[in-house]
DNA sequence: TCACGTGTTCGAAACGGTTTCGGAGGGAAG
DNA sequence: CTTCCCTCCGAAACCGTTTCGAACACGTGA
């Protein structure tokens, strides 16, 4: 039979059923590999499934077992931020990678949310129409709304990264996201530098918060003294602004970390507009090495962080609360962000 | 009621139904919007569902309804490709922001298919399990297996870019998608170059012939001579090599146009190696305009294009596709990509 | 008063699978 | 030849919604 639009009908498990001379219960044990059918009638049901191109319906499936199959991402940046930034893509990659593994479909979305209560919402919809089965939570702030929303909706979660607040929301990240920043503070000190200045970003992130953290202590540790620590959008004219307010004080830094890549490459510019130099009067930091910063010059020192696999981990702890059997293995240690040193970092100008 | 494991029993349309003392179908289309319910009625559904917190499950709508409200996009590419290239992260959020308005979600998965089949198999699993109404198909290839694939299983699809091969299949993009390169012959040209070389990528994908036809048809016409055009898997080491390669060549370009900025960008880097400094030995165009082409030193001469409108535009064509009414105003004419002049191109050097 | 539209409401049948449970059949043990 | 057990299979219930057709109440005009 035909529909009107001149489509075959999809075949369904009654067809299979019908051709195969058995019943839809053997059918769907037969596709499902359970016990309770013989071989050869399993056989028999396959053959004619495969001949008709027939698999189950998702949509029933989903219906009946409960379990839709799928988990959501909601990511809320505004585009222009998200395209200049490698994050996200490596980690929606890794994510990809362990969900295809186990058959699991990824339900993506890109928000612009203005509101908490829109943001809400989304979730909101996202679990009330049972269209995903668990979440990831990204770049988590300091009292998360979210962390309540999946509670009250009763919608597993995962946090990526681990959150600056309490929660008792399963994370996964490295035990010390500052890592690569205590590492660049003690590099940027064993080059002779006095007075330094971190380009950061809202302070209500949990990354910022750590990486902050990580950077005053490290200062501290190392008799260094912090002469600014302006905060931006992480947009690359913010961190060239950001760059020459720095330049322009009273007491000028002699090396600027930067939150990202491509804000520290700005800053160089920028900083190179007022004649400095980098390295020689101004060494520069980035963050998330980024496959273009081996190939800038100077090549640009930066903290590296394996965020592929930080996405695998990340999806394989949330299959695990789905009751995925056996996720794969291993998600339970990612090593602490490291520093590459290139070209950008020098000896303190001697002034 | 309680579940065994504590939380509670989603409410269904029968407890809705029960709680407001009418049937389901009084349920269903009160909130559907339907008419023939009172409003008095309806006000009272709307009333205990609101206080219940519930909505239809959007598995049981699919199963009745036959759609799923959802669309998909399969991006065949390795994560260190694709992290460098802004393009589907813009893609992504121009898709995005058309069907959030529409109510529709996004399936993505991101693969690596080492084989036609397993591509095939992506889309036939996708398709056959009716998880999506519809698919995008991007970075067409000649000869893609895509097109009959889909066709064959009855899934509505839009080519994302215009296709090099005929189709019947509807795309969005550019009429003239090599017209940025056009651009860029035009302007080495005037700087007085005459010998040029186009570092691209794999020849059978759409957008590589397109840009390839154009590099080769204004070269012609400006009266250059192509001292090469290497083929590199868009990588930056990929482009440096083959930058090397072009410069130890009996006859060498005084310019080169690269197909993405990365490229450039390492490109570039190995030339001053040769001892060959940007723009006054050697001038350089990419392609993309990644946001920080305008920081680096000197800034990067590329091709732009708006990714992000294209990505709308492909989204409201395939709502179209499935039957949406109105999807949102104009997806007909995307404008050509075009060069922004910056300080990697300059002058030919006087030999 | 009766026949007749009109608008509201409800029960039941899909939709396409999964799962439970009981029965049929066959072989081995007594 | 029974009896028992085990395997294989199918009928039926179920998942949560939409939709279809029938029933019903009510006001209206003849």
């Amino acid at each position: 039979m035909d529909r009107d639009d001149g489509r075959a009908r999809r075949p369904t498990i009654s067809d299979i059923a019908a051709l195969a001379g058995v019943s839809k219960a053997s059918v769907s044990k037969s596709v499902n590999g359970q016990s309770g059918v013989s071989e050869s009638t399993r056989r028999r049901v396959l053959e004619v499934a495969e001949r008709l191109g027939w698999r189950p319906s998702a949509r029933a499936v989903a219906l009946t077992r409960g379990g839709s199959g799928a988990v959501g991402f909601l990511i809320n940046r505004s585009p222009d931020l998200l395209s200049s930034d490698p994050y996200f893509v490596d980690l929606l990659s890794g994510i990809e990678r362990a969900l295809t593994e186990q058959g699991y479909w990824l339900l993506l979305q890109i928000g612009h949310h203005a509101t908490e209560e829109s943001e809400r919402a989304a979730y909101a919809d996202l679990a009330g129409s049972q269209r995903v089965d668990g979440v990831f939570l990204t770049e988590t702030r300091l009292g998360d709304p979210r962390f309540d929303t999946v509670r009250a909706l009763g919608l597993p979660a995962v946090v990526v990264s681990k959150p600056w607040a309490r929660t008792d929301l399963p994370w996964v990240g490295s035990a010390n996201p500052g890592g690569g920043i205590e590492d660049a503070v003690l590099h940027l000190a064993r080059l002779g530098h006095r007075k330094v200045a971190y380009v950061t970003g809202p302070q209500d992130r949990s990354h910022v918060l750590y990486r902050t953290e990580a950077f005053l202590a490290a200062v501290a540790d190392h008799g260094l003294s912090v002469v600014g620590m302006p905060r931006t959008d992480f947009s690359p004219d913010a961190g060239a602004r950001a760059t020459l307010e720095l330049l322009d004080q009273r007491e000028r830094p002699s090396a600027i970390v930067y939150d990202n890549d491509v804000m520290a490459v700005a800053g160089s510019q920028a900083a190179s507009g007022r004649g400095l130099s980098t390295p020689h009067d101004l060494s520069v930091v980035g963050h998330d090495d980024i496959s273009m910063s081996r190939w800038l010059t100077p090549a640009l020192t930066t903290v590296r962080q394996d965020v592929i696999e930080l996405g695998q981990m990340c999806a394989r702890r949330l299959l695990l609360e789905l009751g995925v059997p056996d996720p794969g293995d291993g998600w339970q240690s990612l090593p602490d962000p490291t520093l590459v040193v290139r070209g950008s970092t020098g000896p303190a100008p001697t002034s």
